[in-house]
DNA sequence: ATGAAAGCGCTAACAA
DNA sequence: TTGTTAGCGCTTTCAT
């Protein structure tokens, strides 16, 4: 196999230099229509792709994005990625994603895609997870996706998390439950402190204390909802509602509640967040909050790329709503 | 912010060549170790990194693979990219993911990251779901995960599917179960057709009879699984166990003979294919077979850059077993 | 409208 | 062990 053409051959084929070549390839307005033709011939003739490498060397500059995330196995992370890449392309971006379960693995990534400068810019998913922030030089512009950027140079896209944690809460209250149990993610991430300052709202709007007895955490996990509503219980606290601050973990409180003999929706609600893929194949389906994934990718990469092409913009921080589905994991208090 | 320092900035601060500075960074023994030393020195003083694209450049190599998948969102294509990443890296390649949705979206994203020299080499995961095998340009060193390569240049990696429903369908069938219903996926992916041929040999083994009538297809989802046995009890079909040939639609299948006011497991037992994360939190928790994604992926980037690093390894065509996991929507047929 | 020359940051081949 | 000389394939001046 002979290796690919180049600019060089095509230029040779078709009897002009290099230069109008790479004209005609940029489309820019500057050739003759004849002669365009002709280079298009060639080009056609010899199936010749410029080398994106060496188009790369020569800008400075790569038209390429990179989307990190903790794992990619995580459906929320997966859909703001193909969100992310859709925008992307739109704007003539190539987005690569890629994961790092810790900050090492973060920081190497960065490495090789920004220092290394293989990606013009770079959109990070839940950042304040670990230390991984520490890792984010400045030497590239970035977007942090799912937390309030803490740093102005930042530019963020979010959940509007106390919202939306409100409108949650308040579901339940309207449902008539008085005992509403929290069940939040790890407080080092800004969503579940938020999602945490919600639901204080909301039961403070409501007229309702809340009873700190009721907060419990997880890890996001299944396991971890399961856990934490099960030692509630042990502990023998009173409430007839629960706000799990993911679907996985209000799975798992189900499962908790029902192995301790309470029915859900009967005499427990339980709601959950994200509308994970399965949320209404599980016994009883959730209700939950609905993200709208991909359209926080979209978003992320829009403020991205407007960074990029505009070098002055200032760095903006945009924040989306969620949206109550309610299905049958919740129902009005049994009247007592 | 003035721009990053490059070779010559190195070489200039500590004295000697490009060249020079040039071996220091890759590694090459022929330095004096004094001269490495000072070189060494003036990278930190200066933050040097190696400009990758330059890099590749030069050598032609990018040491970059590409893993293409379906979509990002589906949890066993996400957990094979991770395997293949971390495969990659140890080997000192980076691993970039991306998602094509259909064939035209599959032949652009060929075209950015093979023809235009942006990787070395691709991993493609479930090839032949729709026409996107026709756009596997020769170009570039391929590998195949999740279907038999139908190319004899193309490696391939996959999961013994009929080995794997073999099993399946014998647990079912040791379970006393005669009248096995199969809810396959997509007739023109391989594992379809392979676990259907895993299933038909199965009940040989037993001395059961093949009902075409208890075969119905689906298209991996969860609805479809419900469609497909909602239609089969519609149809008056008899069966006391079903084997799904994915999770999603296993969940799909409990609904419908809930619906339809039967028992799981009481009155018919139901098996998936994958144990995804949330298998076991399903009411009932799902009887099914595990994969080993993460492997599947790791032998996939094993295998491509074998033939990255030595041109003349011939295609290599691997096969993983799959572990049945049993759980709660299986049981032995009642005595009647 | 087109071409010539220089260079992006690095490595490879050859000398010394 | 080190340096010199050419590129890699393309774009960007600056001429013409």
């Amino acid at each position: 196999m002979t290796s690919r053409p180049t600019i060089r051959d095509v230029a040779h084929e078709s009897g002009v230099s290099r230069q109008t070549v790479s004209r005609v390839i940029n489309g820019d307005p500057r050739v003759a229509p004849a002669t365009r033709e002709h280079v298009e011939a060639a080009i056609a003739r010899l199936g010749f792709r410029p080398n994106l490498i060496a188009q790369s060397m020569a800008r400075g500059r790569t038209h390429t994005l990179a989307c990190l995330a903790p794992t990619l196995t995580v459906f929320t992370f997966a859909s703001i990625i193909e969100g992310a890449a859709a925008e992307a392309r739109q704007h003539g971006y190539f987005l690569l994603s890629s994961s790092a379960p810790d900050a090492p693995a973060f920081a190497a990534l960065v490495e090789q895609l920004v220092l290394q400068r293989r990606v013009d810019g770079v959109l990070v998913i839940n950042p304040y997870i670990d230390e991984r922030y520490q890792h984010l030089s400045a030497e590239a512009p970035i977007v942090l996706v799912g937390a309030r950027s803490r740093d102005a140079r930042l530019g963020s896209v979010s959940l509007d998390e106390q919202a939306a944690a409100r409108i949650a809460v308040t579901h339940l209250v309207s449902l008539g439950h008085t005992r509403v149990a929290v069940v939040h993610g790890p407080l080092a991430e800004d969503c579940s402190q938020d999602r945490n300052a919600g639901y204080a709202a909301a039961l403070q709007s409501a007229g309702l204390a809340l009873d700190p007895g009721l907060v419990v955490g997880g890890d996001w996990s299944a396991t971890s909802g399961h856990t934490a509503i099960s030692r509630l219980l042990q502990a023998g606290r009173e409430f007839t509602a629960v706000f799990a601050q993911n679907d996985r973990m209000a799975v798992g409180a189900v499962r908790a509640l029902r192995e301790a003999g309470r029915r859900v929706p009967d005499d427990v609600s339980v709601m959950g967040f994200d509308d994970i893929p399965l949320a209404s194949y599980f016994d009883p389906p959730l209700t939950t909050m609905r993200q709208d994934m991909p359209r926080i990718g979209r978003q992320a990469a829009r403020l991205l790329i407007q960074a990029l092409e505009s070098a002055d913009t200032p760095p903006q921080h945009i924040n989306l709503p969620a949206e109550l589905v309610v299905r049958q994991s919740t129902r009005p208090m049994e009247g007592r």
